[in-house]
Order: structure tokens, then C-alpha cells, then sequence
DNA sequence: TCCGATCGCTACGGTAGCGTAGCGAAACGA
DNA sequence: TCGTTTCGCTACGCTACCGTAGCGATCGGA
């Protein structure tokens, strides 16, 4: 076997684009700024990638990592967990900075719009897992779709973080919780008229 | 008076920073590509704006237009009216177009900041007024605080379409705004335990 | 009508980034 | 240890874009 690709560059140059995009917005990558950054020269960073494009997806990719469905044994439980880890995993640190770009990209990148899929499929298949549990426990109904279902549990959180760019704080999560359990279980179809 | 500035060359430039935007992204804005599409010749377009950012703020702040707070004489009918009013000038069409961009460009762009920030201000004033007038009437309650209220009412309609980016429906505005007004009737102190 | 400022056009120098070639040195597998 | 491959470095040609200068033509106000 000849020598394989260092895998320390790949990371050196993944982290330095991070930065940048962080640092300049998805258009300030550019090769010469990662080879400086990552101290991996540009030559190499041609070796690993084809061309600008692929490293900038592949950069995207790798920052949203997948994580276990929580599983603690009730519906609110379950959704506070959750929304720790897709605040971990989507809304802040360095996926949480790299999420807007994500956004902005996937409006004209087919590419960037898979990864975004990619995510939002991923994180409504683990909320969709919480409430079939929070079901059968008969802790939960609704006749709503998921569609319906996810917007209105997770989009006030998304929107709070994403959009107003304001801190999660706990008791901020915790209302969203209350409003959306008590909203679905008003419009449920067995609920007090 | 000496001659005025031409406000045809103007429009002709905001609009064709817009579609240029849109199609190749905020970074896709080089003047001689605006100069091409706009048929203003690049100097004239320097006359107009000392620099290229200058051009992209001013073509963002001009596609978020304020709008008249709906007063139908019901909270339902306000929130209705509201949603879609958001949607034309906010989420869909050219402002829906550059409305990502805007948001990714805050997090570096303290003047992009602040357009979001005057947007979110707007909209949250537009919000706040229906439901003090639905409190006067009697047909609302709460004790959240506005963020957590501007949160839950228009966070998923938001997030659907901006970070779902799937089209707003009326049946799913109209499931958002039940949830919510449910949810928060629920959880309203003189409400049953 | 006339003056002045603006317009469009062409051309320019300078900078920044792309992606590649060619080299010696270092590193890894056998 | 040996051989192969990757690595870092320098240098290169090319393109795109920036922002400005200088020109004659046009337009609008007084």
C-alpha cells in the first residue's frame, strides 16, 4: 500500500475554513486564505479536493454530525434533551454558524440544499421517534401532520435562535414546550371542547 | 439647481443587484456584473454609491417594505391578514429572495445587522399591536413575555418557510395560529388548571 | 436658450484569487 | 532499509474584479 492522504491535513484545513466562513461568510473561502490559515499548503489542498466548491460542501457536511434520539421515559423529557442536542448539533457553535450559510447557499446550490435536507429529515425523523413513544405511552395524540407537528414544536426555537439570533435560555425553551404540548392537545380530536 | 441624479439609474441598479443576488448569492454582487445587467454604465453606478457594500445594503434595506397593522376586529382575522402581509413582504417574492442572505450576512455585518434588526423590530410591533387590541376586547390573555409570544405565534410559520423552505399554505397558517392561540389560552393564568 | 452637471463609454493600473507545474524533502508501508 | 507517495514550497499564467481618469454626448434647470 503507498502512503495514504494524511488525515491531520484534512483537518487542519477543514477547521481553517470553518473559521473563515465564520470569520468572512461563505464567499471569503478562498484557497490561498485556508492555505495561510491551516498552514497546509495550497498544492495539497488540491490534492484532497477538486476544486473550491467541493471543500466548501464538504466543510458544510461535516459540521452536522447526527445524534441519538433521547429516550428518558416522557414526551417533556424526551423534548428538552432534544432540543439540547439540536441546539449542540444545529444552532450554536461552530454548526450554528455555519448553519445560516447553509440556508443562504441551498437557495441556488442543489448541493447545499441536499445537505440542508439531509439535516432537516435527520432532525424530524428524532423528533417524529419522541412523539410515537410519547403515543404509545398515551401521553401524547394529534391529528396533525408532521409537517404541522415539527413547525410547531420546533420552529419557535429555530426561529428564536436562527432568525432573532437570540440565546436558547432554558426557560425560554421550556415555554415553547408548554405552549406547543398545550396547543396539540386543545386541537386534539378527544380533547375538552 | 444643477441636475439631479438620475433615480431611473437607480432603480435600474437596485434591481439588477436584486436578481443578481438571488441567482449567484450575496457574493455573486461585482459591480461590472451589476454595470452588465442593469445597462448603468460602472462609473455612473460609483457616482450613486461610494463602494460596492454600500449598494448591497442600500438594494437589502430597499425590499422590506413596512405594511399597515391589520385590524379585521378579531384576533384570528388579524393574525390571518398579518401572516400573509409577513409573507409578501418578508418571506416571499424578492424580499423572500434576499431575506437568507440578509441573515447570513448579520452575523459579521453590523449594518446587516441592524436592517434585521429593524425588520424583527417592525414585525414584532406589527404583532404586538393586534394582541393588545385583542387584550382590549377580551379575546386575549397571557403572561409570556413578547419575545416568547412573537416566538410561538410566528416561529413556525417562519421557520417553515424559511428554513423548511416549503411554501405557506393557508391550512398550515391556520393550524400555526390554533396551536398557538390554544397553547397560550392554556397556559393563561385565569385559564382551567 | 444656455450653462452645468450627469450620463455612457473606453481604457487603465493594481490587486486577488484560481488552479497547475516542477522541485526537493519528509514520511509511511513493506 | 528501500521505494513510493505525499508533502511543502516557489513560481507561473490566467482571469475577474476593483475603483478611477478622461472624453464627448445628453439632459434638466433657470
Amino acid at each position: 500500500m503507498p502512503r495514504p492522504r494524511s488525515d491531520i491535513a484534512r483537518r487542519k484545513v477543514i477547521a481553517a475554513v470553518t473559521d473563515i466562513m465564520v470569520e468572512r461568510g461563505a464567499g471569503g473561502v478562498t484557497i490561498d486564505a485556508v492555505a495561510a490559515r491551516s498552514g497546509v499548503a495550497k498544492t495539497t489542498i488540491y490534492r484532497h479536493w477538486p476544486d473550491r466548491a467541493a471543500l466548501v460542501l464538504d466543510t458544510a457536511r461535516s459540521h452536522f454530525a447526527d445524534f441519538d434520539s433521547p429516550d428518558t421515559g416522557s414526551l417533556r423529557g424526551d423534548l428538552r434533551t432534544y432540543f439540547g442536542l439540536v441546539d449542540d448539533h444545529t444552532l450554536s457553535g461552530e454548526a450554528g454558524n455555519v448553519m445560516p450559510m447553509v440556508l443562504e447557499a441551498s437557495n441556488r446550490d442543489p448541493e447545499m440544499a441536499g445537505i440542508l435536507d439531509a439535516i432537516s429529515t435527520e432532525r424530524a425523523r428524532d423528533l417524529e421517534a419522541i412523539l410515537d413513544r410519547a403515543r404509545e405511552r398515551g401521553e401524547f395524540a394529534s391529528e396533525l401532520d408532521s409537517d404541522q407537528l415539527l413547525g410547531v414544536i420546533v420552529g419557535p426555537v429555530v426561529f428564536h435562535k436562527l432568525v432573532r439570533r437570540r440565546p436558547l435560555s432554558p426557560s425560554y425553551v421550556e415555554a415553547c414546550i408548554e405552549v406547543a404540548l398545550a396547543g396539540i392537545a386543545a386541537l386534539a380530536p378527544d380533547s375538552p371542547a
